[in-house]
DNA sequence: ACTCAGGGGTG
DNA sequence: CACCCC
DNA sequence: GAGT
């Protein structure tokens, strides 16, 4: 179990299809291009302080999971049986529904030990008191700095007045954080009273057991302060996206104002805004409109809310004309507000999960009849494979949703977390943050609450709380605690130096280096840290495909100059399709040829010969011994100034399967693959799949094995029961 | 509490 | 061996 | 940090 991700479905539906025909030739190229899964930060992180354009385009991001959490009760047919019981399901709301997401829910749902409870138990459902629980993590309050302290003075009343449902937990702690007193009594100091979305004017008054609210109070719902959050401003709160439901035809006739035009909007229109249709409009934002970070239907359904907030308005009266259609929000605010009506207000704190829970519930059962369908043709044998299907290798991954990038500003974050975990304390905890973007990435959804995040493998509990954060906030004080240690800049400027980890990177800075310069004069540095740091930002720059075309060229050339049946693979990034690469990692072998052979050849005649026309610069990593494989230094074209790291991986014939399975990666297929191999005691490394492994206690190997296979990448999948997936389709 | 791929080169 | 890299 |  490591590298998964729920799949088993596309594993199968697509298989058969593509078994036959790697298809070398159309892969999608865009995909891989900004997917870089190295730890490394390319270029610099773009700082957190966002600009006032940032700050428009993220509030668009930040309001809608609200818009989300709103509409997640919508369904409304709670099933009278289930909700008034035990289980709160952590389940994904609206999205589940949705049959990609499905599977992985239900795997999560089956996985325990009882059929429901385990996951909810483990977040302290059973024993103690789940707050209680729960409160020990992450719990304590992370003020934000008194000057940002938007809400300071300010005392928030919420409805329904607990920190049991965990969005509204996260919604009061933010809200404390950022400067508000938690009033939990109806009485003096209440600035504004803040209600679940799910509830209406009714139900406040009668929670408060009032005739009506004082007008001094302002009332709005739960996506009010988050906005005001993500604003750093205190909103016009008289909105009708931030108005409680019924509460608008009450001013409305207090102060003679027409209500709004909401309720023309139809029903139609909301489902549009869920995801299927696409909202027509999208209206030209003053500026920036190219590089909005959310999705585009998160932007669109967000355009016409945003669209009304004075803050913005002043500095976008573009954007006024463009989105003045307030529609979908408040129809979906009224939707909402029926289905209430219909179900008479129970007021009960996990009320609103249960009912995500149901829908989702629902959907994941009749996902799983034809889930288990398929599961059970494949595995009819008797042997309950369904253990592999959390594999990532057993999943197709194209990377095309970088490029759809729903949640690219959660990456984005992520990655920046992983970026500091380089190589740090916790070489693990690096890992899992990247096994968790790369599952991140592949949602066709945007991710908005835990629960939705908790569904997916590799986000747990601790993940989902930051993702949360992330997409409520904009921001990871986590992060902002990283970035706000000086040191944390020069150390990673230090770890993209070829040849420096993080041993090397913090001995320098715990001896006070800074710069590079202080290197080059003080600091010991191995030869290949020197060509490392002389040449930076050639070897972290990007290598566009074209030019990995140019370097395929050269070096063929040199090679079959000295012999022509030496074959000559372009792998890595490249053969996977990327548009761009870090590197030029070529796969060297000739057929039924002895590996010395191929060694002595190249070794002593193309690499030098390679030398003398100027190409290869220096060696890095040149193989000494006899029974070398790789050869590892720098080149640069003709014409060129630009140094480029090239590997070239020297395979015998018949190895040359399992070399390419290496070589084409991405590294984190490789793992996975080799990790499933493992668990089916065998071994896969870059000469061969190995059976008979036997492996002693903390899995350490005792029996190197037997060779399986070697020459066939093919052969390599099948025996290991991995679905053939064409090398663009290995990006995990 | 345990695992998280498997291997190669450098110094 | 520790470290760095693929 | 996640999964078992
Ligand atoms: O830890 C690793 C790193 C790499 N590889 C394999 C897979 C990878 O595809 C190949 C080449 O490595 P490289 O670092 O060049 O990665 P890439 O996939 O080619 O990406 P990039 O575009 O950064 O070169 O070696 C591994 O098996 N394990
Ligand atoms: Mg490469």
């Amino acid at each position: 179990m490591e590298e998964k991700e729920a799949f088993f479905k596309d594993l199968f539906r697509f298989d058969e299809e593509e078994e036959d025909e790697p298809l070398d030739s159309c892969f999608c190229h865009v995909a891989s291009i900004l997917r870089h899964s190295k730890a490394r930060v390319t270029s610099h992180v773009s700082p957190l302080l966002p600009s006032t354009k940032d700050i428009f385009l993220r509030s668009v991001q930040a309001s809608t999971p609200l818009a989300r959490t709103i509409s997640t009760p919508l369904p409304g047919l709670k099933t009278p049986l289930t909700a008034e019981l035990e289980v709160v399901y952590e389940t994904p709301p609206l999205t589940t529904p949705t049959l990609k997401k499905a599977p992985g829910a239900l795997q999560r749902l089956t996985a325990g030990p009882g059929p429901t409870g385990s996951r909810q138990r483990a977040n302290g459902g059973s024993g103690m008191p789940k707050a209680s629980k729960k409160r020990k993590r992450g719990q304590s309050l992370d003020m934000m700095p008194g000057s940002q302290q938007i809400f300071k003075g300010l005392g928030f009343y919420f409805i329904p007045d607990n920190d049991i449902a965990p969005a509204r937990r996260m919604r009061i702690r933010k809200a404390m954080e950022w400067g508000a007193a938690w009033i939990r009594e109806f009485k003096d100091g209440i600035s504004h009273v803040i209600v679940d979305s799910d509830l209406n004017y009714k139900d406040v008054l009668s929670f408060l057991k009032i005739q009506s609210l004082p007008a001094h109070i302002i009332l709005v719902n739960e996506v009010y302060p988050a906005e005001c959050i993500s604003f750093r401003y205190m909103i016009n709160p008289r909105q009708t996206h931030y108005q409680v439901d019924g509460y608008h035809e009450v001013l409305a006739a207090e102060r003679i104002v027409s209500a709004a035009p909401s309720s023309i909007t139809s029903l139609a229109l909301k489902s549009a805004k869920g995801e299927l249709v696409r909202a027509p409009q999208t209206p030209s934002r003053t500026e920036g409109s190219d590089q909005c970070p959310a999705t585009q239907e998160s932007c669109e359904a967000q355009i016409a809310t945003i669209v009304n907030k004075e803050p913005i308005q002043a500095h976008t009266a573009e954007a006024v004309t463009g989105g003045s259609n307030s529609g979908p929000k408040d129809a979906l605010d009224e939707a909402i507000e029926e289905a209430r009506l219909v179900k008479d207000l129970p007021l009960v704190d996990e009320e609103d999960e249960v009912t995500q829970s149901m829908s989702s519930i629902d959907s994941d059962h009749e996902g799983s009849d034809t889930e288990s369908k398929r599961t059970k043709l494949k595995s009819k044998g008797s042997l309950d494979k369904s253990w592999q299907k959390n594999f990532s290798c057993m999943q197709k991954h194209d990377g095309v949703n970088k490029l759809t990038s729903l949640n690219t500003r959660t990456i984005e974050v992520l990655r920046q977390m992983a970026d500091y975990y380089d190589r740090t304390k916790d070489h693990w905890r690096l890992i899992a943050y990247r096994k968790a973007i790369a599952a991140l990435r592949k949602q066709e959804h945007k991710i908005m609450t835990k629960e939705e995040a908790f569904a997916i493998p590799f986000i747990g509990e601790r993940l989902a709380l930051k993702i949360e954060e992330i997409v409520w906030t904009n921001r990871l004080r986590r992060l902002d605690n990283t970035h706000a240690e000086p040191n944390d800049e020069v150390l990673q400027k230090f770890l993209n130096i070829y040849g420096v980890g993080y041993s090397q990177a913090s001995k320098w800075i715990s001896q006070g280096h800074r710069t590079f310069d202080d290197l080059r004069n003080h600091a010991n540095l191995t030869n290949n840290q020197k060509v490392g740091l002389d040449h930076y930002d050639d070897f972290l720059a990007r290598i566009p495909r074209a030019e990995m075309e140019l370097h395929g060229k050269s070096v063929r050339e040199a090679i079959h100059q000295v012999d022509k049946d030496i074959q000559v693979t372009i792998g890595g990034s490249y053969r996977r399709g990327a548009a761009d690469s870090g590197d030029v990692d070529f796969i060297i072998s000739k057929p039924d040829a002895p590996i010395h052979c191929l060694r002595t050849l190249m070794l002593e005649t193309v690499i030098p010969g390679l030398f003398a026309r100027g190409y290869l610069k220096v060696g890095l990593a040149t193989t000494s011994k006899e029974d070398g494989t790789k050869w590892h230094g720098a080149s640069c074209l003709p014409g060129s100034t630009v140094w480029r790291r090239i590997d070239f991986l020297l395979v015998p014939w018949e190895e040359l399967g399992a070399a390419m399975i290496y070589f084409t990666g991405n590294d984190i297929f490789n793992r996975s693959i080799r990790l499933l191999a493992s668990k089916k005691g065998m071994r896969l490394n870059q000469r061969g799949l190995w059976r008979d492994v036997i492996r002693g206690p903390n899995r350490q190997r005792v029996t190197q094995g037997t060779l399986v296979e070697g020459r066939s990448e093919k052969k390599i999948f099948q025996i290991l029961g991995v679905p053939w997936r064409p090398p663009e389709h290995r990006i995990c």
